[in-house]
Order: structure tokens, then sequence, then C-alpha cells
RNA sequence: GGCUCCUUAGCUCAGUUGGUUAGAGCACGGGAAUCAUAAUCCCGGUGUCCCCAGUUCGAGUCUGGGAGGAGCCA
């Protein structure tokens, strides 16, 4: 037997100060939908996601509301990890920088890049602002209402000086290029590629990591006045979640290194230039691929706090149903571009391509099934022209999906998955097993044979997209739950002619809801 | 200010190395069918392919300029 293939793919992890809004959930699905993919292809999947609750926000957060940081944060991180159960999420595991293990792997990594020479004590002086945890030029700031120096996104700046730890990431921009030439898919989109490599090609300055004006955060070794840059520590979670800094431990050198970084296009810069620059100088392979993906606008307009428009995603998952808003997420923009949010848009999708098309699919051969065929998988005589024209291209559905769930092109996979849904609902016209059950009755048992196989195809490769109704699918077929996973795509796992089939149920519903509620 | 990407049917987008009448889905109109969640199937039109100029026998596809939009950096 060989060993399964390892698959490591994380999430950011998120602040725990945020709410969590349809944002968060968007990148965590696509996480979700790429590893149930690869776990059905008998890939050997690890799966991550968590919270950042370091940093100088959090601890003022934490006071504001008069308890300690970390029970401040045991409350607020319980939103995020109540995502979870909410969206079906199938994470193996949920990491919390305050974890112990975690302060164990960021001093580890940053010993070892002082060990390699590319960390070094000098002094800071600049404009910083808590709110963005980010360093600005004199020029970039502008004057507030009463002429207090402000971010360029309107926060509070203030004038820092304080010693601090540099790390040479000057040194580092040739083994960057080298990297990214490496492999064309490196980071993705093209588009995000390109402004990755125009800003490394630049002039790259050295990087502070420390700071010495809060205490929540992880200790630098050595010198416990320095706490560590939260980009710093939160970019390591991806090491503490697989065992480091026990390197020779059977989980880090399994999944080490990571085949994707999903991460939102804002904080692209920080995974695809200093991330691997620090594991490199660690001596510590980089990740195979950083994937940047869009944002969503609600109803054409930005989701902000101003506009208080963030869509919660329990909302979303009890107007419209958890498959729908699943399949909705992953089907409605081509994944990486930003996309809009429509009650419309939302509606069209659940309707057309999830009721009519795939569901009634499924309703209209299980329902003749059932009535005639006496609710068993009928017996399939001779195959035709026809029949195969249906059969081929339903087999070589997977390979087809693979390659784009590959290169995170999520949209395209479900659009093959869909394109056969339609070579289906056009056979059941022209091949009319309605009329064959007068004149033909054999041949009609051979046109739901193969619709029924056609369907289980469909259903087995839907699973990661709508886990829920695909199961239901999957169950009305009377496929068992130990032939659902790819492997049982072939002749081997084809259904069994006679075995009994429950009575059908439509698993995608037309949406009932109100009509006008935009 | 520098750089990157985008601008194609009402909407969302495909358009490979330049080559005959520019495509898909949704929406819209007509027809067929009646197994099914009134779902399905067939047929149909619309496009100054952002604008201008150039290269070419020939450009949505290449070059230059311009307009609008998004983004990265200073």
């Amino acid at each position: 037997m060989a060993e399964a293939e390892a698959y490591y793919i994380t999430t950011p992890i998120y602040y725990v100060n945020d709410k969590p809004h349809i944002g968060h959930a968007y990148t965590t699905l696509a996480c979700d939908v790429i590893a149930r993919f690869m776990r059905l292809d008998g890939r050997d999947v690890m799966f991550m996601t968590g919270t950042d609750e370091h940093g100088q926000k959090v601890a003022q957060s934490a006071e504001a509301a008069g308890i300690d940081p970390l029970a401040f944060c045991d409350r607020v991180s319980q939103n995020f990890r109540d995502l979870t159960p909410l969206m079906n999420f199938s994470n193996d595991g949920f990491i919390r920088t305050t974890e112990e293990r975690h302060t164990k792997a960021c001093q580890a990594i940053w010993q070892a890049m002082v060990d390699s020479g590319d960390i070094y004590l000098d002094s800071y002086a600049g404009w910083y602002s808590v709110r963005d945890e980010a360093f600005y030029g004199e020029d970039e700031l502008v004057d507030g209402p009463n002429g207090e120096k402000m971010s360029p996104f309107g926060a509070p700046a203030e004038w820092v000086e304080e010693p601090s730890y540099f790390f040479r990431l000057s040194q580092w921009r040739d083994r960057l290029l080298a990297y990214y030439d490496e492999d064309p898919n490196r980071i993705l989109p093209i588009s995000r590629r390109n402004e990755v490599l125009s800003f490394v090609k630049g002039e790259l300055r050295d990087l502070s990591i420390s700071r010495t004006s809060f205490d929540w955060g992880v200790p630098v070794p050595g010198d416990d006045k320095h706490i560590m840059y939260v980009w710093f520590d939160a970019l390591t979670n991806y090491l503490t979640a697989v065992g480091y800094p026990d390197t020779e431990d059977e989980s880090f050198k399994t999944y080490w290194p990571a085949d994707v970084h999903m991460v939102g296009k804002d904080i692209l810069r920080f995974h695809a230039a200093y991330w691997p620059a620090f594991l490199m100088s660690a001596g510590l392979a980089p990740p195979k691929r950083i994937f940047a993906h869009g944002w969503w606008t609600v109803e054409g307009q930005k989701m902000s706090k101003s506009l208080g428009n963030f869509i919660p995603p329990h909302d979303m998952v009890e107007k419209y149903g958890l498959d729908q808003t699943r399949y909705f997420m992953m089907r409605e923009l081509p994944f990486g571009n930003d996309g809009n949010f429509s009650h419309t848009a939302m509606v069209n999708r659940m309707n057309s391509d999830l009721a009519n098309d795939f569901g009634n699919l499924a309703q209209r051969v299980l329902s003749m099934i059932n009535k005639n065929c006496e609710g068993l998988v009928p017996s399939p005589g001779l195959l035709t022209v026809d029949d195969g024209a249906l059969l081929v291209p339903a087999r070589e559905l997977v390979d087809k999906m693979r390659a784009r769930i590959d290169v995170q092109a999520i949209h395209l996979s479900l659009a093959a998955l869909w394109d056969v849904v339609g070579e289906a609902n056009r056979y059941v016209d022209t091949q009319a097993p309605w009329a064959l059950k007068k004149t033909d009755p054999e041949r009609m048992a051979t046109v739901l044979y193969v619709l029924a196989e056609v369907i289980r195809h469909l259903a087995i490769l839907a699973q990661p997209v709508v886990p829920e109704a695909a199961a239901r699918m999957l169950d009305q077929l009377a496929v068992p739950e130990d032939q659902r996973s790819f492997a049982a795509l072939t002749e081997a796992g084809m259904l069994r002619p006679g075995t009994a089939l429950p009575k059908p149920q439509g698993v995608f519903p037309r949406y009932a809801g109100p009509e006008e509620d935009t």
C-alpha cells in the first residue's frame, strides 16, 4: 500500500478582535472545499485555522472590558470557533497564538534566525499606528481634525522611538526571487504574483520585528523586554500547528512545507515575501503555494464598519440554507476575483443550479426508478452509443476537477461538474424513459441505470462543496459510506442492480423566503 | 509619481500561439415534452469586443497614445 500523499492547507489566523463575517467564512470555506476534495481523493490532509490573539489592540480591548487579556481572548476566539459547526468546516485543528506550544515555536524560529545572523538589535524611530499595526513614513501621514497625525487609513499615529530587533530582509531579495521562479504558480492569481514580484524587486528594507512598548505577546528569547512583532508571531502559527520546533516530529515531517497558504489579498505581502524569508533564514522550507483571494461586496457596496453592512454567516445560512450558501460563495465568482453578494444572485444560483438542474435531475430519475422499477436499482441491458456519450464524461470528470482544484480554480471545477449535470438532463429528455416504459421496458431500465450511475458520480464529486445534500443523494442511491470517496468512481464502485432504494426526497429546495428582501 | 491588472451581449464572465458569420451561463421571447422540486429540452435576437492611431493580406487578440476602473509600491 502506497502511503497517502500529505496535503497541508491553512487559513490565515483571524484577529480575535474582529467579528466573524462572510469574508472570514469565505476564506475558510475555500480551504474546506479543497481539503474535502483532497481527502476524498485519497490525500492525507491537514487543514488548519485559528485565531491571532496577541498585540497591543487586544490588550487594550481586554483592558476596556475589564478582564485580563487571556480571559478576553478565550471569550472572543469562541466567535471564530463557532464558524466550524455553523459552516460545516472540516478543519483538523484550531490554533490559538496564546497557546504554550506556540510561544515555544516562535522563540525557536527566532533563535534559528539569530543563529543564521539575520536578526540584529538597532533602534527604530518613526510613526506607528496601533490600530493599523503598521509603521508609516512622514509623507504618508495625514492631518487629523485636531491637527494630530493620522495614518492613511485615518487611524491615530504616534511618534515612537525605541530599541528594536530587525530582520535582514534586504539580504533575501535574490533568494526570494529564485523561490518565486521555481514555480510559476507559486503565487496565485498571476496578477498578485506580479505585485509581489515588483515589491521584492524594489528596494527591500530590513524589517523591525520587535517592540518594547507593550507586553501582550511572545517575548524575544534572552531579552524579554522585547515582544515579537505581531506578524512574526502570527505567521509562525503555521509551524506550530504541525509540531515545530520538534522537526523530528511525525506531523512536522509529514506536513511541512505547507501545500497552500490561503490568504486575503490584503495580507499577501506578509505571506509571500516576509514569511518565506523568515523560513529560509531559519533553515526551513518555504510554502509551496500562496493563494490570495478577493473580497466580497454586498449589493454593490464594500463591507465596512461605517455602513454596518457586514453579513454574519449565520444570517446567510439561516436564510438560504447551509449548502446553498457554500455553493453560492464558491460558484458565483472566479476564485481570486472580487465579487458581489446580492440576494437576487443568491436566489438565482440556488434555484437554477441547485434546485432546477442538479436537484431536479436526481429527483426525476429517482422517482422514476421508485415508481417503475419497484424501488430497486434497475438492471441495465447492452449500452448504446448514447449511454456512453453520457457515462464517459461523467467518468472523466474527476480528473478534470482535480486539475482545476490543483490551481485553486474552485469555480471551474464546479462548472465542469455542472456541464455533466446539463448533459444528464438532456439525456433524460432525448431518451424519454417515460415513453420507453410502454414501448421498451428493458431499455427504460438501462436508461435509468445509466442515469443513476451518473448521479452517483455527480453526488460523490459534489461532496466537497455541498456535503450534506450530496450525502443525502448518496443515501438515496444506497451507496455505502465506505464507497463515497473518489476511489469508488470506477467500475468496481458501480451501483448494484437489485439494490433496494429508499423513497426519494428532494435535496435542494427552491428559495421560499420573502421575494424582495435585499 | 512608478508599476501591475482590468474594460467583450441587460447581468456575471470565456475567448488558446493574430485567421472564415465573436462565445457560455443567467435574464428575456417562442416552441416541445409531461418523468420531476411548474422543474426539463429545443430554437432565437441583440454586441462600434472602451476610444484613437499604427503593424499586418487579416487584430477582441500585437505596438503606441488616450479615457475609465481596481490594486501594489513610493
